[in-house]
DNA sequence: CGTTGGGTTGATCGACCTCAATAAAAGTGG
DNA sequence: CCACTTTTATTGAGGTCGATCAACCCAACG
């Protein structure tokens, strides 16, 4: 009876990691910012069941728009596009999953919306099925998906309001800003900000053409408030870009 | 087995009702298709315990944006704006609250907008503490909570596709068929479309000018799709509008 | 009546979309 | 390693949509 929903990027770390060097669980628990961390070790081993970890090249698809939703993803390592395609040909992009992001998890049986790796991908991927039973008995981690929905809700009206801006520039701030607090709670930096969509990513997510990204990114650079180096940027004049970003 | 009715509100329906011929929550069962439906009498007495009925006038405050987010409020009759003060002081319109609808639910200790009625409205109020401390002990009401919020999540999704098309008039369309849609969970209603917000709602939600909203209505007026009326508009052409609301 | 607030319509101007050309990167095959 | 193609990014020119400013209409209300 337990039905889960599609949660879009979710910046509350990973909950499981099957890398090259470490395996199951626990040994992620230290990069959780609030779920692992929240569970005890018993719960750890039962997500360790659940879980399997799959890896994607570029461009490959996690799950598509429409399907039955088989799956709930755990971002480890990558980056994915997570979007709804129209009939009229055109694709808005509803968010970019970092690591540590949760994807996939859906209320009802098929998938609302289509997501592809950027990059070269990892990710902890568990059936919708044994999640959803594990909720019924684990009133934990249900609360903790509550409290990840929750948040990602946060993110979506965010993302409103950058959408709200009259101005193209104001969206690029916005994003670039938004951006660059999610790596910085991945790895710290807060100079370099990774670009791993391409310029058609940000312009479908932003709502704008490519040439106005291409051009507002040109523009931000030749004030000086960036640099544009090979896949991200590098932030000059964090100040000019926040007050651009109306928050 | 509760009966479920279809032409009764979809949108999860009041969880409590303290209008004027009825009181307590148990009576006001019947009216959701998901969330009362599923509590048993014990459940409902709790929520009983926890609610009161408040009322607001017109453009009055239901809680405002940077404050300590004390209450959650089901809305029973009525309709509120949300939305979010930029230091510009632009407004970014993130939601409209129709009865049925939840708010409050996507804030941790401070509110992240502010919410104030549109037409008279009523509403239960909880208080976040008992309502959080409730679902530490009834995961059934636990597991509606997030079922609402996935809701909540849903349609700030769905704004974001709308908010991405590059055309004011898909804008608007979109617009209107969505809250279409959702007068239709509430009241089965398909061909009158209430309009409690004023232009200037409609544009700081979509983004765009009030003239913009004002133009692009009298302009599907004028070819017929729709007639605007006091309060609202007529459906004349549903498929004109959805063609023009890429979904 | 005058006033006020919301709504509509008109005219102007600028931002951004579109189309087009070029440039730079990244693959591909010899 | 170098031509060659393919993809992606940048830049330019022109046209269009929508923001802005302004006037006007209309209903509500004292």
């Amino acid at each position: 009876m337990a039905q889960l929903r599609i949660i879009e990027p979710l910046t509350l770390a990973a909950l499981c990691s099957h890398d090259a060097t470490v395996h199951g669980c626990a040994p992620c628990r230290h990069r959780s910012l609030s779920l692992c961390a929240a569970l005890d070790s018993d719960e750890l081993g039962m997500l360790d069941e659940l879980s399997k970890s799959v890896s994607f090249g570029a461009s490959e698809t996690l799950f598509r728009q429409g399907e039955d939703a088989e799956f709930v993803f755990n971002i480890t390592s990558g980056s994915v596009r997570v979007y709804r395609s129209l009939h009229d040909g055109q694709r808005q992009i509803v968010g970019f999953a970092l690591p540590g992001d949760f994807l996939g998890l859906s209320m009802s049986d098929h998938n609302a919306f289509s997501a592809d790796a950027i990059t070269s991908t990892t990710a902890c991927k568990f059936s919708r099925q044994s999640f959803s039973d594990m909720l019924d008995h684990e009133q934990h981690v249900l609360r903790l998906l509550h409290k990840m929905t929750s948040h990602e809700l946060n993110l979506a009206q965010d993302q409103m309001v950058i959408m709200g801006c009259h101005s193209a520039l104001q969206k690029i701030a916005a994003f670039l800003v938004g951006l660059r607090a999610r790596w910085n709670m991945i790895s710290g930096e807060t100079v370099h900000i990774p670009l791993p969509m391409n310029r058609g990513d940000i312009a479908d997510f932003l709502g704008v053409a490519i040439e106005t990204v291409s051009r507002n990114l040109s523009s931000l650079a030749r004030e000086k408030a960036i640099v544009i180096v090979p896949d991200g940027v590098r932030v000059l004049n964090i100040r000019r870009l926040e007050s651009l970003a109306r928050r």
